[in-house]
DNA sequence: AATATCTATGCCGATCCGTCATAAGTCCCT
DNA sequence: AGGGACTTATGACGGATCGGCATAGATATT
């Protein structure tokens, strides 16, 4: 039966198109190298590489053998990865990406858990709004809020992004309230930066129908907190989620108004790169994140 | 990276439900398939069988293991066989199966081409008019006259199996001639044993439209050649291939009757086992088989 | 022309692997 | 219940293999 080891050195000749190319990158003596690619001509008993001193190129069964060894290979590794997996438990370093304020407000206590759960594991965690590449980047995992358009990942609801028009009593009885949504272009209106068109807010009708307000204000920023604390300090209004503010809505101190207006929800979704095999540490992640959101009301 | 060999002792091992048993099987040590499994497992970090001294048992992660190990062996053989193939011109045994009178008349001629163009090449040859089970029996490569049921080859037209009515001018002078398809009743008509429905005999006539005749004889035989010498002796016509008659035609030690009515064609195939890679060997053979019917007239 | 780099090969040492012998456990038969 | 036969596991030993080193041959670059 062949070798797979020689099979990947043969690979690193082929990708490196240099024996002593390879043999630095797999930490190995050139005549080691050598000898690998020797022995599995050998073996098959035919010629893979035409060698010379100062170039290589590959025979006609070389060039088919790399296709299919490079398949081969990757196929040995899944199946290795995969059945490892399943006697260990989650172990090792998990990369994860956050949005930034649901992050640290309602993802960290999770982690918290997830860490005390699993003393094996290592979290690697990073905190941004924008949608990084998850393979590019190397993230395992990553919480997202709104749709996503990368179909290669797997996603898992987890709550809905309830938001509201909200401000505080003091802004309100000094500007007054606006009553239907084109009342908001007389208000200063916060806005959050990552938004597409963020200068314009919708909302559906009580009799439904949709309706587009052009808005402005005196701040924009990515962090939905700053948002929330010049809000509180009655500066002016936002449209913010619900998960930030409720809170604040339930003792009081902030006032949601338009309620008889719906925002459309985006979903807050926990997502991971597809794939034939799903390691237990990124398994146990996402069912510890669907439990705790399970019951979520906001 | 993983080694083929002990996942291969593994799959013997789960196979035969015995380390001893697939020790024996594979002409190795018990200790030494017991060392392959173990090391096996101490590389993956799992436990891969429930091992008492009288029985085994599959683990959850040996369960999987052994599926995808298998599949992963099947394609490594797939992937050495098929380039080491690439080096090699054909060569070794190639087990052929043959009709009866077609093999021997039509393609045993070109059985000595093909060994005289590959001296490597080792012939084992079994003529039978029986559709043989190619991959149960062993065989490489069949020709086989009329349609085949198995979707599990691949199949090339080599001719049209086109046959007539024929017998010779004796007996029609002392029989007469059957001038319409249901004349054939009361004619002395010879049987080739291997059709299904060998006692009716079925024709287009000149306008179109399916005429089935029932016809009966003093003569059933599986095989062609003693048909055609039946018939040659005037002892009574058959349903017979041109292939074999021609010759007797055009020198008209043969007539043929009812050629105004067309008796359905089958197609004259060789066939083989379908599956990713093609040894140079049957692929030659089909080769010089096609290239020597290409222009068959009959 | 000289140097540097690349691949191939012979030699050597270390490691790995398979066999043998032995031990421990289980089933079957009496 | 007990002994025998068979199965798996383990330790010691010997042999084969594999990788590294040194060297040689070859070629491109300076």
């Amino acid at each position: 039966m062949i070798d797979l080891d020689a099979m990947a050195v043969f690979v690193r000749v082929v990708e490196t198109e240099s024996f002593s190319a390879a043999a630095r990158g797999l930490d190995l003596s050139p005549s080691a190298v050598s000898k690998q690619v020797s022995r599995l001509e050998n073996q098959l008993g035919v010629r893979l590489l035409h060698r010379t001193t100062r170039k290589l190129g590959l025979t006609d069964a070389g060039s088919t053998f790399f296709q299919r060894a490079t398949r081969l290979l990757a196929d040995a590794e899944d199946v290795e990865r995969s059945v490892a997996d399943l006697g260990t438990g989650p172990r090792g370093r998990l990369r994860v990406s956050l949005p930034l304020a649901f992050g640290r407000v309602h993802v960290t206590p999770v982690l918290v858990d997830f860490l005390r759960r699993y003393p094996e594991i290592q979290l690697d965690v990073s905190y941004a709004d924008t949608f990084v590449d998850l393979v590019a980047e190397g993230f395992d995992v990553a919480v997202r809020i709104g749709d996503l358009a990368d179909s290669s990942l797997i996603a898992r609801r987890l709550a809905q992004n309830r938001r509201a028009v909200v401000g505080s009593a003091s802004y309100f009885a000094q500007h007054g309230r606006p009553l239907v949504p084109a009342d908001l272009a007389d208000h200063n209106c916060f806005l959050y930066a990552y938004r597409q068109e963020r200068n314009r807010w919708g909302f559906l009708g009580p009799e439904g129908g949709e309706i587009q307000v052009a808005v402005r204000g005196a701040l924009e920023t990515n962090e939905s907190e700053v948002l929330h604390a010049f809000v509180r300090a009655g500066l002016g209004i936002a449209l913010i989620p619900l998960w930030l503010v409720g809170p604040d809505l339930a003792a009081g101190r902030l006032e949601e108004v338009l309620s008889d207006h719906h925002v459309p929800d985006k979903p807050i979704q926990v997502v991971y790169p597809s794939g034939r095999h799903l390691s237990p540490k990124v398994r146990a992640f996402v069912d510890i994140l669907v439990e705790r959101f399970r019951d979520w009301p906001a």
